[in-house]
DNA sequence: AGCGGATGTACAG
DNA sequence: TGTACCTCCGCTT
């Protein structure tokens, strides 16, 4: 479930259970196997998420494991010894109080401190980092013909939004998608950002995207809690055809980049 | 058993 | 704009 939310938390998860002591490191799959070897053994020191890339910091000499989950990419966390592997394990940390297992990431290899730096300088900001500056996001919005929906899911302009938080924070702001970022005025980019950084805190807070306000939630309309694969409570993510919990009318969806939109064409007019 | 889809990105052309 | 990457799971046959 990886959108920003889902990264933060691991990077806060992986701290809590490894960091400051040695950490066995091995590649049950194979394919990080040497990386894994020169690893294993020594201390975790610190993590760090920017966006949607996660860094697993070891000691000064080796540098980092940088991992991006991609669309497929998974983590899961146990106590106590790691048990036997199960299908195709990319990278595990085990401590022997707790143990991590990655499957399917986009990215896992070793990079430099230069390389980390690298991959965050090409980033816009991160609303769930304290050092992001929205103006930098801004900037790049206010003076693009692409549709807003297209932007946020454009990591170079603002890091760490996905498609469930697009369609959402849209949605509650009562944009089109289609509109371009340069006819949003300074007020409707701002209430986003605003939004976007409450949003994902609790979406790492709750470990799931909750975006309904509470006078449209399920107790508030009488109407039965949907279960999604996503977990939380929206508005339009992946409800194409259904009922707009606002304005009854059904909710739209489009491919845009190659990628599910979805909108309330009523609620976000032209 | 097999297919299609998914909260993502990079690269080819 | 399309395709590849790469894993799991739920649905259809």
């Amino acid at each position: 479930m990886p959108e920003g939310h889902v990264i933060h938390r691991l990077a806060a998860d992986y701290a809590e259970r490894f960091a400051g002591r040695p950490v066995r490191v091995d590649s049950p799959q194979g394919k990080f196997a040497d990386t894994a070897a020169l690893l294993d053994g020594q201390p975790l020191t610190g993590t760090e998420a920017h966006g949607k890339h996660l860094f697993l910091g070891f000691p000064e000499l080796l540098g980092w494991v940088h991992i991006h989950l991609g669309l497929y990419g998974k983590v899961a966390f146990g106590t106590g010894p790691a048990p036997a592997p199960v299908g195709q394990i990319r990278l595990r940390l085990a401590n022997g109080d707790h143990w991590a297992e990655l499957r399917g990431p986009n990215t896992c290899a070793l990079r430099t401190d230069d390389e980390r730096a690298a991959v965050a300088a090409r980033l816009g900001p991160d609303p769930l980092r304290a050092d992001a500056d929205p103006e930098a996001a801004w900037h790049r919005v206010s003076r693009s013909r692409s549709a807003i929906a297209t932007l946020l899911m454009d990591q170079q302009v603002i890091a760490g939004v996905g498609n469930v938080y697009r369609a959402e924070v849209l949605f509650r702001h009562g944009i089109d998608p289609h509109r371009p970022g340069r006819d949003l005025n300074r007020a409707e980019w701002e209430a986003c950002w605003t939004d976007l950084v409450l949003l994902m805190r609790e979406g790492v807070r709750l470990g799931r995207i909750d975006t309904v306000r509470p006078e449209h939630t399920p107790e508030a309309m009488g109407r039965p809690p949907r279960v999604d694969d996503h977990g939380g409570e929206v508005y339009v993510y992946r409800r194409a055809g259904q009922s707009c919990l606002v304005c009854a009318g059904p909710v739209a969806t489009a491919t845009l980049a190659a990628r599910n939109l979805f909108w309330c064409p009523r609620c976000q007019p032209r």
